[in-house]
DNA sequence: GCTCTTAGTAAGTTACCGTAACTAACACCG
DNA sequence: CGGTGTTAGTTACGGTAACTTACTAAGAGC
């Protein structure tokens, strides 16, 4: 039958009254968090009209959101004419969102609050290499119970671990991993059992998919392409700032884009990937460089043996070809650069557009954007922790139910 | 802050209590013609358990859709135990869907009722590219004023007009149509201009993304990629039923991917697109043959001149190396074939998988699913009238306002 | 003919949101 | 310094959609 919305396909799509209101503060609170994260603090009556609810009705959700510790009233704020508005914000300290990642060199835990404060953050330096995955698990557990006292045992919404590798789905098993030396590691599982995160909601998402909600959150609503270059070459794919999955969950992951048919093999045995062209390893091992070379001193180091220009061209055109392609197909019009591509997105801009103009057919309907993330410095971890904070954004109504059991 | 589904996104996305019951209207509608499409009618108890409504819910709603012409009560039906059900199916010779196309060699209408039957069909074979495109236009307004007199007035819910080019979203203006000659042509405007058409919705659509609306049907809720040989090679991306847009509504045209970067020129201007390997115009001009042969003959006409398997190869790996650069961003498992690439889809298959599985990384997780089109004779002038439904279904409220305006 | 099962209806209740009208609190201005 | 206009927020009420509970309808199987 004819085409619907994805959302009206979906089984039990129906609306009852409760999902209504439970849509209707999610409006709310999401609303009041950009807000306040972009601009200016909202009143309800702002709020009132970005979300096209009339007053009463924002004032009523609104209480029930700072009954419940999820939104916070200021000192009342005088701007111009008539009654000076009550700004509400993201209450602070009231929960607790958890987000882990267990990279090759360090196991990290970081504790926000609902309005993004970081609350906690923890990390400890170690070859997660050099021991074994339980022992690193175990760590981050410790961390885990660190992260909680720091913040004084308050309520947990989440647990979202990063992993550089590949997750299944459905259990959050760890199927494989190797920049850690892991294979069909049952991480999730693992978690589970220490008292640390006894009774929590845990799950697992690879690093490159949580990096990219940092930058989903400094681009609302906006559709990109988001490419990471590290030790491989990650990315994701936005649409209307929501991120796409695909069947297996690594839509947009351009590494392995072909870019030239029967060109340089890859670690993962196909030829002509990207990232048998850009990515740290590739170019480390063509240079005839140490691995001890940090990722964002890549390409000052390579530029030490070769023109400078021919590095960044080379870079350049390679992620162009497969930026091109993307753009074609996916037909969207922006491209973020993150990771130790970031650094350099300036220099690598004319190349890539060039690239992308003689391939690509975006161009046609208007320019091409190519431009640099503004990340923080660990968005993997970030991304984990904003990524823990979901549930309280998409049903807040679920929330105030488990954490005030006996509110009336 | 935080994702959500791009829909909570989007401003001004409360919900009122009416949106609610337009909502479960449309769930209930839309469930009501999948049913009796796909399997066998459906009785109110039965659509109460799949969109999770209460049966009295159910029963007030579908009686206001059978009050208004949009549903239809069949004899009762006894299926062992209980009560007989009472058949629901979606209403016929009721209202009027109307598609349009405007083609190369013809111009067509079809009219069809919510439950998908052809309540007229008009055709007139015509070398459209003769003629100017005023002569067309009018060609098919007059079709249009014979498509609603044969379904006896009925009254009209949208014309979509489906036309083998760009199309401007916002006034339905077509930017370019090289098959017909066409450039900068106030299609939409023209045809509301003509009496026949006078005071109705009309919406003017790229061919190949109608197409792919009857392999939705086919496919409720599936995610594929979608790709039809024809004079071009058109295509379009499919995500849980949805259809993707992209920035200027081409995501999913896979003709302008590079496949071989420096390859052959295409008629875009640009070098080793897709389009220059194996559309029609491609095979044919590298071959030498006429352009009197249909596109349904051309590969028997190649494989008179060549081997049979060696054209065969040569279009296969070609399309592998696109949908494995589309699988790769996208992660999707399943590929359709539509157009002339439908009959010898179990030709290419083996060629397209051996390409796609040295290539992709989807291959991986799963087996990759080649398929072929069983769509109908004429996809685009089909997904043309399903598109023209879409209002009813999308918000049932609506039109049955617009069509009864005098009822309780 | 009795019971079991499933389909569908009727009446009353709950709860969400909107409308209208109000109060609160400040700036500006004569 | 009080009146006026403006914006923020609240209160009271009403409409409406969907749920709950309890019923009737109608056939199958024993």
């Amino acid at each position: 039958m004819p085409q619907l919305p994805a959302s009206s396909r979906r089984k039990g799509a129906q609306v009852q009254s409760t999902h209504l209101r439970e849509h209707n503060l999610s409006a709310i609170l999401i609303e009041l968090a950009t807000a306040s994260s972009t601009s200016s603090p909202i009143s309800r009556a702002g709020l009132a009209k970005r979300t096209r609810l009339t007053k009463p009705t924002v004032s009523k959700l609104v209480e029930e959101l700072v009954d419940a510790g999820l939104a916070e009233e200021g000192a009342p704020l005088s701007a111009g004419a008539g009654r000076p508005m009550v700004p509400l914000t993201p209450a602070r300290r009231t929960l607790l969102a958890i987000g882990l990642e267990i990279a090759a060199d360090h196991v990290a835990c970081l504790g926000i609050d609902l309005s993004g404060h970081v609350l906690s953050h923890r990390i400890e330096y170690r070859k997660v290499t050099a021991t074994s995955a339980g022992e690193s698990i175990d760590l981050a557990a410790e961390l885990v119970g660190k992260v909680r006292a720091d913040a004084g045992d308050l309520p947990v919404v989440e647990v979202v671990v990063a992993v550089p590798g590949r997750i299944a789905p459905d259990d959050g098993r760890v199927l494989s991993a190797p920049n850690l030396d892991w294979t069909e590691v049952p991480l999730v599982g693992r978690l589970l059992a220490h008292p640390e995160l006894a009774g929590l909601s845990v799950r697992a998402q690879n690093d490159n998919r949580l990096s990219v909600l940092t930058e989903i959150d400094q681009r609302p609503g906006e559709s990109f392409i988001y490419l990471r270059g590290s030790t491989g070459i990650g990315g994701a794919v936005v649409l209307d700032g929501a991120l796409m999955t695909g069947a297996h969950g690594w839509a947009g992951e351009f590494g392995h884009t072909v870019i030239e048919p029967g060109g340089a093999t890859c670690r993962c045995g196909r030829q002509g990937c990207l990232e048998a062209y850009v990515s740290y390893h590739a170019l480390r091992e063509r240079a005839g460089l140490s691995d001890d070379i940090l990722i964002e001193d890549l390409v000052d180091a390579l530029a030490l043996t070769r023109d400078r220009a021919e590095v960044i061209g080379m870079i350049g055109r390679s992620l162009g070809l497969a930026i091109a392609n993307a753009l074609n197909v996916l037909d969207l019009t922006t491209v973020v650069l993150s990771g130790y591509l970031a650094p350099i997105a300036g220099e690598l801009e004319p190349v890539i557009r060039e690239t992308v103009e003689l391939h690509a057919l975006a161009v046609e309907a208007g320019p091409v954007r190519i431009e640099r993330s503004d990340g923080q410095v660990d968005p993997a971890l970030h991304g984990a922790a904003r990524a823990a904070l979901q549930p309280v954004f998409n049903a807040p109504g679920a929330w105030i139910a488990r954490s005030h059991p006996f509110a009336p």
